[in-house]
DNA sequence: AAATATTAGTTTGAAATGTAACTAACAACC
DNA sequence: GGTTGTTAGTTACATTTCAAACTAATATTT
């Protein structure tokens, strides 16, 4: 990049900025419409959709989530009654979390969604161009 | 992606908000820390230190902001005197926004830092990748 | 030219987020 | 076994954002 073609959409913080915007907002219609979901529930659903129960620190590691972030997503997730603590017996400090038979059934549904989207999205690229996209964007979400 | 394989890190909306939440971090202290701003903030400054005086409405439809976003940003770039506001003597509605001496500076020194961040993050990647992360990027941006 | 509609931008109140302090349980040390 | 330190998770407050209502200026319609 030269000086003279220093452009704001090339800019990688901005341009991934603008991506995910985008891309968030599309899906965001499916949890939040129909579940009335925030993000953060979203991806806690998720996690604990995809790998089953497990403690809230866990999901902090996983998702890259603040405490108080997933502490406050796990309290709106269990007043939906999309799931359920448990303490544990050894250390009462620690809750496993599973998901209810309708968190469950909330996941599938927004699990295929998803999947579409997704799909959706795919679809404007190559095969290899995902693929560049992908560990691209993890390689960086990792620095 | 198979039934099988159906991974968060690899679904478009999520990993694009963990790329994007990493770089954005990675940058913030610039502009955060220098000089107290946020990042929408930023982003004004930016486009009234690359392109020149503009209205408001045009930084919306430019940076995809909406006004009330960018109103607040203006306001607080004139508070720290970086930014000042012109009325048009045609239409009174309207304000030509442009960037003080003290703004040309911060939008200078911001400039070379976004700079030598992008370079640092362009380092991890081929030009090739590069360029297909660039043309993704964008592509998704305007869906 | 009076009435209505648009447009640029601001303000306001509610929802969401971030930071830091807090509580409760466990661990380690003397 | 009491003091100190850690850890998991929550609460509280201050900042930020979002959506909708609002103001002031211009455009349009009749």
């Amino acid at each position: 990049m030269t000086d003279d073609d220093f452009d704001l959409g090339q800019f990688l913080p901005y341009a991934l900025n603008q991506a995910a915007e985008a891309a968030s907002i599309g899906f965001q219609k499916h949890y939040r419409q129909r579940y009335g979901m925030l993000r953060t529930e979203w991806r806690v659903l998720f996690h604990l959709g995809r790998n089953g129960a497990m403690t809230a620190k866990t999901i902090c590691e996983r998702a890259s989530l603040h405490k108080t972030k997933v502490s406050r997503a796990v309290g709106a997730l269990e007043k939906k009654r999309f799931l359920a603590r448990e303490e544990q017996a050894n250390d009462r400090r620690l809750e496993t979390l599973s998901l209810t038979r309708q968190g469950q059934a909330v996941y599938a549904d927004l699990y295929k969604s998803a999947k579409v989207f997704d799909a959706g999205l795919s679809s404007h690229f190559s095969a290899q161009e995902r693929d560049v996209l992908n560990r691209c964007l993890e390689k960086i979400a990792k620095l």
